[in-house]
DNA sequence: GTGGGGTTTGACATCATGTCAAGGTCAAGA
DNA sequence: TCTTGACCTTGACATGATGTCAAACCCCAC
C-alpha cells in the first residue's frame, strides 16, 4: 500500500507518518524497488493507534510509550491508566487556566459599554 | 533603562523584547553608544500592556490591534469589546475540546482495573 | 587594568503540522 | 510507445512563543 492510501486509511497525513518514521515512532516503511514506501495492514493498525491517541492529547512521547505497552503481551494495565490519569490531569490543568482567562475577559467585557465611546474597562485593564 | 531592568520591571524576558521588536510589535529602542538599547518607562507600559494581553490568551496579532487601540484615543469601546468576546469564545473552544478528551480519558481509566494484568479498555480504544 | 556581570547578535531547539519546490514514478489512454 | 496527470520522494521553510547557547563586546567597581 502506498503512502497516499495509508494515510488516507489511517486519517494521518503524508507528512505525519514521514515524520512519525523518522522520529522512530513507526518502523521505516520497507521500500518498493522506486523508492516508494510500501505499507501494510499492521501498519495501518499502529497509525490508527497514534491516531486516536493524539485525539485524546497525548504527546508523541507518551504515544511512544503507550505503543510499547501496547505491544508488550505482559503489560500492566496499572501503567496503561497510570498514563492516561496523568494525561487527563494535564488536560485539566489547561482546560482550567483557559477558563479562568475567559472568565476574566468576559468580566471585563460585561463592564465594557461596547459602543463609539473609547472608555473600556478591558484596555484599562491591560494598561494596569 | 538597560533591556535586563526593562525585562525585570515588566515581567517580559529579555528574548521576547528582542523579539517584540522585531517584529514590530514595540518600536524600535534607541540605542546608546554602546550599541545597548535604552528603555523610558512608557515603553514599561507598552511591555506590561503586552503581557497583560498574553496573560489573557491573546495571540501577538490581536495584541498588535489592541496596543493600536489603545493608543488610538478615538477608539469605539465596542471594537475592544469585540476582540475580547471573540478570544473568549475561541478560549472557550479549546477549553470543552479538552475537556472532552479528559471526560473521555477519565471514562476508560474507570474501566480498567489499574492493575498486573494486561487488558485494558484504554488501550482496546486506542487501538480500535 | 582586570574580573565579573550585563548586552549584543545569531543560531538552534521545541512541538506538531502545513506547504512548497524540484525531480522521479506509475498507470491509463491515444 | 508516448504522453499526461496523479502520485511519490526529499529537503527546506514556516508557524507561535519561547528557551538556550556561544562568541564577542561593554560597563563598573576595585
Amino acid at each position: 500500500m502506498n503512502i497516499g492510501q495509508a494515510s488516507e486509511a489511517s486519517g494521518v497525513s503524508q507528512r505525519m507518518i514521514r515524520h512519525y518514521e523518522k522520529i522512530g515512532l513507526i518502523p521505516e516503511a520497507p521500500r518498493r524497488d522506486s523508492g516508494y514506501r510500501d505499507y501494510s495492514p499492521a501498519d495501518l493498525n499502529r497509525l490508527r493507534f497514534i491516531a486516536n491517541a493524539r485525539d485524546l492529547g497525548f504527546p508523541i512521547e507518551e504515544i511512544r510509550m503507550l505503543l510499547d505497552l501496547w505491544n508488550d503481551r505482559s503489560r500492566a494495565s496499572a501503567e496503561v491508566k497510570a498514563l492516561a490519569m496523568a494525561r487527563a490531569g494535564e488536560l485539566q490543568r489547561k482546560s482550567v487556566a483557559l477558563e479562568a482567562m475567559r472568565r476574566t475577559l468576559i468580566d471585563l467585557a460585561e463592564r465594557c459599554h461596547g459602543d463609539t465611546r473609547p472608555d473600556c474597562p478591558i484596555i484599562e485593564r491591560l494598561a494596569q
